[in-house]
DNA sequence: ACAGGCGTGTAGTATCTACTACACATTTTG
DNA sequence: CAAAATGTGTAGTAGATACTACACGCCTGT
């Protein structure tokens, strides 16, 4: 169930139908790492690089980075912050968006972010 | 700066003060470790030990396991996996939640959890 | 045809994580 | 005062993390 290494296989190789620096060495040279590095990644058979990397990853593949880290099964290191400032606030609050339907959620995001509440 | 050890350490010894239990050693077979590697970490020659024995430790001192894994800047297994479920979303929420003053974060969990609103 | 780029296989490694094992001197308790 | 318990120092370690280095054979463009 390597979710990470598929995504960036398909997207990596969707670009690079039209754009021919999308290779696997030229991108990992780009994300800096070794092609064979990235090329064992996407399949799979190493598990997702660190944090620093798949960030650049994302950004050359035109992804969210949190998404992406997510994938990973990895927290943005800013968020982890933010959280571990106010631990027993956001845990709880967390953990009750957990059963929240996604249209919940987003309304609540939508209101936070415009501060009409 | 090693907060953990500092705040574990001074929390055991105002436990024991009324219960000999509270010892290095004693403690340190209850949350499964040796006694010389809670020592070492109370004073901060180690980094914090794994999530598993934080949350033992945790409930040793009658501590929330998401404060006492704040201060080891980690954060609970459980809640990075509902964050990863809805990476976008809940990175969002967080960012923003950043700036708010503490009691307005405090409304909003309050409201979520009360499913007035 | 052959130089260059391509993806991938094998092997190796430095650093970190999360501890254990044991010995030691000191303090406390019966 | 002897036995037990206490805190700590030194040394070591298995496994994970996050990669590098290099070689190989294949394919493509000129």
């Amino acid at each position: 169930m390597s979710n990470f290494g598929n995504f960036v296989r398909q997207k990596r190789e969707k670009l690079r139908e039209s754009d021919r620096a999308y290779s696997v060495r030229q991108l990992a040279q780009r994300i800096e790492v070794e092609p064979s590095f990235l090329s064992k990644v996407e399949r799979g058979l190493e598990p997702p690089p660190s944090e620093a990397k798949i960030v650049l990853l994302a950004k050359e593949l035109g992804e969210d980075p949190d998404a992406l880290l997510a994938m990973a099964g990895k927290i943005s290191n800013d968020l982890v912050k933010i959280i571990c400032r106010r631990p027993a606030l956001f845990a709880e609050l967390i953990r009750e968006l957990k059963s929240m339907p996604k249209h919940a959620v987003l309304r609540l995001v939508r209101e936070v972010r415009d501060g009409d509440w």
